[in-house]
DNA sequence: TATGAATGAGCTTTCATTCAT
DNA sequence: TATGAATGAAAGCTCATTCAT
């Protein structure tokens, strides 16, 4: 059912050229950074918890910074790129009938994907406040093409009259700001609620939320 | 028409035991923090922009943490956690007649509170990953407060009628994500729309969305 | 029966130009010193413990170290010498007829000074090692009277075939050694032990091994 | 004739994991601690005058207090007790036949060991005041094997009829007070003195001194 | 490739001392 | 006289990074 991949095992696996140790340095300072930032993970503390020589991190990455992007470039650049679009082409090749149905497919798909990579996104959501080029890639790289492929898809159910004529931004935000909301309830709250029903509760206020006013 | 206050100038100006170098610590390290994170922030850095001795700074705050914690804290307890009680009582004593118009106010509220404190504000979200206390004080000292009294209001216009018998938690949570959503466009992408129009539309959105079934 | 006084207290009542304040600090920093060493006492910890402002202190010691002095070197030079020097005379005038009765009148005379001086004197013997001007103040104020008085008493003795005729400065370093051992013990160990019996055991000690050969 | 050796070379040569910086550090540290004291020395100094980088030293010393006991606590771990332990099998398995060779062994040998590790002797005596922890490790682990062992040799000689009846610890405590006085007076003052001559005439005192009494 | 000792800049914090009030 | 805020040098210590092995 599920075909969405663990980034940081996928990339592990993947690169053929990745020494043993290097895994085992990827895995650590993902662990760490995620924990307590990059700026307060001290080189040493990820050597140590890798089981490798302090050396042996710079051999690899010139700098620590350079680690850090080299966890959370890959997801955006390499992964979570082509996998949005991927995964938005499996979502709108379906050619779902009704703008909910889209809605409710785009929900499941994120939250596989966040399942398996919450350590990574949350890395990356903690550090994009410090690190401007990382701000700029994201936006340059992922969000411009997902924002368009999105508008697409939102001008798509308007011009279906499934929903109703707001600016096609406007419809995202609005779409995403209610998802969003749910998985940060979902993941940082963490309550005990009845996942199906939830999702399907708001589903159908986006929906009666997006209808096209009379 | 706004009797919102920004929180460190009234911290500032309040407290009368407060020396003039220390004022200028709290504006140099709230503007550093903004910036930079907690952690990437020099003491020796914050002293050169106050334009005081490093001493100084550990003469009045005992730690580097401290400091962040006297900036951020009475945010907080002193100074969130009672307005946002006052103002919701503001909100409520006027009784608005329609949910919507509640929705109204409260986001006009909100947004004047955010437009005078943005710094604080972020340093509160960039910080409280990694700081558990932080987390902890929030959660105590006023997320249990304000989350009972936006039951209470929910609950009084789901009596009334006007919104959807979902439960109030779910209520909070799809009008809150969608005020967040709102407020993280306006300050993070900074697009230039027309406020009062957006506003109009998210409000709509949600009257439609929480209007109960038929 | 004892006329020794306290030197701490001797100094702050007898000089009337003493503040409340100053009394407060020597009292603070007598204990201090004597707990943690001079080098490792902070000026500020001082302050706190006798409750008066940092400054205070620099108002009438100089530097820190003048405080230490203030504190030493008037137990050497205005009270241990000419105490001694009296309370030697007070000794000798009585002329004991046997030299075990003016040790014993040694052991009771120097036993009540320690004891009503054992904070001072701890830092006198942990301080010394490490500032030299101490050590000459004492050899050049202290310890050359104190010398040069106990060879004219072994002389004394020897003179009247009571002692054996060593060097007197020997005869001096094996009873003063002898004695020493005993306060050493009696103030480090502390043990359980009987007062008057082992004073009168090491007393018998030094008779013996003191007499002169056949 | 002398198999004693000096603890600090005994350390750094025995010890092959230490580097050629560590041996450095050792060295220059107890120049300083012996010279100016623990708490007056800085780590500074000591780094400057070992021709390392500060970092070095915490490289292979946590804390600064960590080099402290890393000179101290294998004197009296690893070497004082065991040599003290050997040394005096040694002296006992020669069975003196009187007292007073004994005593002469003794000093002799202690002498040796002085002579050898005057520094670090002189750290340790400086410090024990004011670190507690030294004090316990010293009593626990020295102090009270050698004191039982000596009460052993003080009840050997009394069995044999050759020192007075008095409690062990007490004729351990006369015997300890005059060797040490001896060698306080020989390395503090200093004087030009025959060695042997005052050894005997110290021994002499105490054979008389701890005679038994008809 | 991997190590880990070594570095020295820079970190937070402490300190004795000064000085305006 | 007494204060305590302010200082800046120096303390102990951490850090990312280098390099000989």
């Amino acid at each position: 059912m599920t075909e969405e991949i663990n980034l940081l095992d996928e990339m592990l696996k993947e690169d053929d050229n990745l020494t043993d140790k290097q895994r085992k340095i990827l895995v650590a300072a993902t662990e760490m950074f995620a924990e307590k930032g990059f700026a307060a993970t001290s080189t040493n503390e990820i050597a140590k918890k890798a089981g490798v020589a302090e050396g042996t991190i710079f051999r690899h990455y010139k700098t620590k910074k350079d680690l850090l992007l080299s966890i959370v470039t890959p997801m955006m650049v390499k992964m979570l790129g082509p996998i949005i679009i991927k995964d938005l082409n499996k979502v709108l090749d379906k050619d779902f009938e009704r703008f909910e149905d889209f809605v409710r497919a785009m929900i499941i798909n994120r939250q596989e994907f966040l399942e398996k990579n919450l350590k990574v996104v949350q890395i990356f959501l903690q550090e994009i406040p410090f690190h401007p080029e990382l701000r700029e890639q994201f936006i340059e790289h992922i969000g411009k093409k997902v924002v368009s492929r999105l508008i697409q898809i939102v001008g798509h159910y308007q011009s279906k009259g499934q929903i109703v004529q707001l600016p096609a931004t406007t419809v995202i935000r609005l779409t995403a700001s209610t998802i969003m909301g749910y998985f940060a309830a979902k993941y940082i709250i963490n309550p005990k609620w009845n996942d199906e029903e939830e999702i399907n509760q708001m589903i159908h206020f986006l929906k009666k939320g997006l209808t096209p006013d009379e």
